[in-house]
RNA sequence: GCGCCUCUAGCUCAACUGGCAGAGCAACGGACUCUUAAUCCGCAGGUUCGGGGUUCAAGUCCCCGGAGGCGCACCA
């Protein structure tokens, strides 16, 4: 991109950068302390104040600059005979950091200003910040240089700030109720805890592949193995699939575990969670959502996935039936069957071709096909049957939960029949995890788990129809030129350990 | 991965059925003693996403490629 020319601009070329500089008050606590100051009327009281320059209005011998920090902004008034180089400090560009020290004062025309005696540039801006009124509106501009968007556009600002706030929350809500928070390993030597497709790297010195997790589930129920009786993790999971408004590859996934619990209490955990998060957040358990109002005010409808298909296509459908019998209903339903699903893939595709999108009120889907649920325990009362549940909200899956299997002759047997959906071409099977099932060989109390996309959350909480909006930095294909991946960085021909020459 | 749509100055956008690529803001030079998207005068700014084709003539029509958005597929 082409750099501003900064002419006889005040610049920092040739100058010293300012190491530190001393803020006495935030833009938003000046405008707070001050807020009775009558026009024209002068505090007393001096403050220093920083920013970034948003407008700037020099007007012979006054110059009048809006600044902005992070949490507000504040308008710096400048005098001749009062503010030093005064001529410079109306030569400042858009964009530009500043710190500035004065006098707050109300102008007399009524905005309240710091009436400049002295200023330092901390950093200039060469490319500018767009348009000053409409600022920058072209999405892929906003999320390949979020900085600026940030700067222009208050709402993406405000989303970051609210997902950060959302966050904190989560956190102390579960320790209150005695989670811990933990770290698992993002490197897996097996991809485990999920159905998905990896992203594989490798080890040099351990000249090993590893991949980035799908999960941190395995771990987690290690550590609860390991003693640790109610814990959770916030953290990144990376799935190699498609992008859309709903999905990027990396995205944050909360986990948590439970000992002697089933899935029945984490159901409740579940809407109390979101519905006070939602309170927390945006003051109320009825969000706005689109168009539309979603309530999150608990208890949530429970229902069978059975039932939610019966009611959205009028077809009542069973995992005992016979597979040819299924296949009939779901081709009269339009959902094709491939060659090598059983009964419960079936049944979950119906499901989630029919019904899933067409749920808008929470409900808490229950009971899915033991079949497509390999880590969940079999329902105490219907062998064909996990005790597992999705919440799905605004049509979307929210949550998915379930008692744990714990025996670990029966997850061999799982991992198997999932290994034997590998062979047959399923990419997205889980593999067998041999520590994972020593580990169980240990013993696993009863245990309950869920997890939460952190995303999806956010993006209904803060009225997101993108994923990308509540993303800092979403994943984009990379642009030309401005990319440098490993093998354009001219490393790709150097081997092992040369590499940590380049590197270091 | 497939389908539809979009891409013009730093930013936001114009340019009729193909007929000299423009404006506002930013930037640059200047004026201005309380501004609020200040105002005024002046100046400059382009590989119209890239490549090829049709045509006397292409931002505009056709083909190939790139990036983005939305939908589908996969998933959370």
């Amino acid at each position: 991109m082409e750099l501003r020319g900064r002419g006889g601009m005040t610049s920092l070329t040739g100058k010293e950068r300012p190491y530190r500089f001393e803020v006495s008050a935030s833009a938003a606590e000046v405008c707070k302390r001050f807020s009775g100051l009558e026009p024209g009327e002068e505090s007393g009281a001096s403050v220093s104040v920083a920013g970034r320059i948003m407008l700037s209005r020099p007007q012979g011998r006054y110059v009048f600059i809006q600044l902005k920090d992070s949490g507000g902004s504040i308008q710096l008034f400048g005098v001749e005979g009062v503010a030093k180089d005064l001529k410079e400090l109306g030569r400042l560009s858009l964009g530009d950091w500043v710190g500035a020290t004065g006098e707050v004062v109300r102008t007399r025309r009524g905005e309240l200003s710091v009436k400049v005696t002295t200023w330092v540039l901390l950093a200039e801006s060469r490319h500018g910040l767009g348009d000053k009124w409409k600022g920058v509106s072209d999405v892929e501009l906003r999320y390949r240089r979020r900085e600026l968007d940030l700067w222009v556009n208050d709402e993406s600002r405000a989303r970051l700030v609210a997902r950060s706030a959302m966050i904190s929350h989560l956190r102390r809500w579960l320790e209150g109720r005695g989670f811990i928070e933990v770290e698992t390993p993002i490197l897996h030597p097996v991809a485990g805890g999920a159905s998905a497709r990896p992203f594989v790297t490798h080890h040099n010195s351990l000249d090993a592949d590893l991949y980035l997790r799908i999960a941190p589930e395995l771990y987690l129920k290690r550590l609860v193995i390991g003693g640790f009786e109610r814990v959770f993790e916030i953290g990144r999971v990376f799935r190699n699939e498609g992008i859309s408004p709903r999905h990027n590859p990396e995205f944050t996934m909360l986990e948590l575990y439970q000992a002697y619990a089933d899935y029945r209490d984490l159901m409740v955990l579940c809407e109390q969670l979101v519905s006070d998060l939602a309170r927390e957040i945006t003051g109320s358990t009825r969000l706005v959502y689109g168009d539309r109002v979603l309530d999150v005010t608990p208890p949530w409808r429970r229902a069978t996935m059975f039932e939610l298909i019966s009611e959205h296509t009028g077809v009542d459908v069973s995992v005992e039936m016979p597979l040819s019998e299924l296949r009939r209903l779901a081709s009269g339903l339009g959902v094709p069957v491939q060659d090598g699903w059983g009964p419960g893939k079936a049944v979950l595709e119906i499901y989630e071709k029919t019904t899933e999108a067409n749920l808008w009120d929470p409900v808490l889907v229950c009971d899915y096909p033991k079949e497509v649920s390999p880590l969940a325990r079999e329902h105490r009362s219907a062998a064909a049957l996990a005790e597992r549940f999705e919440a799905v909200l605004a049509g979307r899956e929210l949550a998915n939960a379930f008692s744990e299997l714990a025996d670990p002759d029966e997850q061999r047997a799982r991992f198997e029949s999932q290994m034997a959906l590998r062979a047959h071409g399923d990419e997205e099977a889980m593999e067998l995890d041999e520590d994972y099932l020593r580990a169980l060989e240990d013993g696993l109390p009863p245990t309950a788990g869920m997890g939460i996309g952190i995303d999806r959350l956010a993006m209904l909480l803060l009225n997101a129809q993108s994923i990308r909006e509540v993303i800092a930095f979403p994943t984009l294909r990379p642009a030309g030129g401005s990319f440098r991946g490993p093998a354009s960085a001219g490393l790709a021909g150097v081997s092992g350990d040369d590499r940590e020459i380049f590197e270091q």
